[in-house]
DNA sequence: ATTTCGAGTGTAAAAGTAACACTATTTCTT
DNA sequence: AAGAAATAGTGTTACTTTTACACTCGAAAT
């Protein structure tokens, strides 16, 4: 009984997260410049292992939390990446989760201090190991999730404008939208909320702000955005 | 710089597999009767450890082929399941699959002296530690698949008709289609090909024999079903 | 010749999606 | 004070897609 385990070999698991956030129209990553080997000076996702004591999932968190000082954050699994020689100098398993924050939160020495910055999605350098992979399929799932589920006003602060909220969608879908169309649609959904406020920053006009109801969406039909 | 691995635990990678067959218009999984520890007597999923020269997801066709004799099988990555306690036994990272696999198609020898057998979608008995969380993730994951590409022709013998096809469109679906719809759609794709086959067996009529062209679904503009 | 059984076929209403351009409100400039 | 500038906001129509629905066809069995 105790060899059915024992036979077997055993693996580093490591977790690496894929963290977007939304700012000046378009959606970002946040990649880290490498100041350790291996991959010195490389441009990786962050990433860390998973420990005795903690799960997979919860091993995702705190490496969130240890780079943005961020809890509650709406992470997702992308997919397990398991080839034999990914990491060339030893054998680990990487479960990679995609992650959506509001850019406005995050802790701003920490990221600094791992020496971590800001990309355009459209822009990304080349990356460590099967990063470049990793961010991939993380790009597809987040826009099935989105598309499936309001999932993505995690990437805007509380309140916003539904030009905001348009630009976002744009951004995840990588082409524009009909605004009247847009619009007709939020309208239908009442877990879009109308308040009273006014955004005057970005017109002199100004602009009302929105929220997303979470309580009216859990209620709701389900409709997607 | 060897400490940035020593310092980590290491942990047994497991792969178990959720495989789909499609028979007498049901869906089915084909389930183990254990018979050794950890969990001899209950239901499980066909599983096993990653070994150290192969991929995680070589280990997951390994293991299939353990059960199955196939090879070449559509198989998908379901997700990682990583709680601390999941296995009582040890501590052991799983990282679930599921396979469509043509019913008529496996090697009944070895599915027999692993003590497999299929068991109707709808009425799955208790299973093993987080077995059953996978099937219902694998449940959404398929049908989400099923509904973005053709994938569960997988499912289905080279030659089919249309009530085959349709009672399958059916079985994911969980609710009943229209015939006339459903043949219309039908007839928009042309990777779904008529023969000039006649299946005789179920109706004295004989229903037409279709099957689907990869070819032209490659070469098609991925109209889903 | 008649029955039986699954295979196969078309049309019309309804719903949803897509295309399209101007007015409103406030601030800034001159 | 008037006009320019800049983003917010607003409806209608054509087109496409989806849904609902019931009978005939062809071969075998009796």
């Amino acid at each position: 009984m105790q060899e059915y385990y024992s036979l077997h070999p055993r693996f580093y698991h490591a977790v690496d997260c894929i963290i977007f956030g939304f700012s000046g129209g378009e959606l970002n990553l946040l990649l880290l410049k490498r100041k350790f080997d291996p991959g010195m000076g490389e441009w990786s996702l962050m990433g860390g292992f998973v420990q005795e004591d903690e799960s997979v999932d919860d091993a995702a968190k705190r490496v969130l939390f240890e780079l943005t000082g961020l809890t509650n954050v709406f992470m997702e699994q992308v997919g397990v990446f398991g080839k034999v020689g990914r990491d060339p100098g030893e054998r680990v398993i990487s479960t990679a989760y995609y992650a959506l924050i509001n850019i406005n939160d995050y802790d701003r020495q920490l990221v600094e201090s791992h020496n971590a910055h800001w990309i355009n999605i459209n822009e990304l350098p080349a990356l460590l190991f099967d990063h470049e992979q990793m961010v991939e399929r993380a790009k597809t799932v987040m826009k099935v999730q989105a598309e499936l589920q309001p999932t993505c006003f995690s990437l805007l602060p509380e309140y916003f404008t539904l030009t905001q909220l348009q630009s976002l969608y744009e951004a995840i879908n990588g082409a524009a939208l009909d605004k009247r169309n847009f619009r007709k649609r939020v309208a239908e959904r009442d877990f879009i909320e109308k308040t009273r406020l006014i955004d005057k920053t970005t017109s002199r006009r100004g602009a009302s702000l929105y929220r997303f109801n979470e309580e009216k969406y859990n209620n709701s039909q389900r409709l997607k955005i």
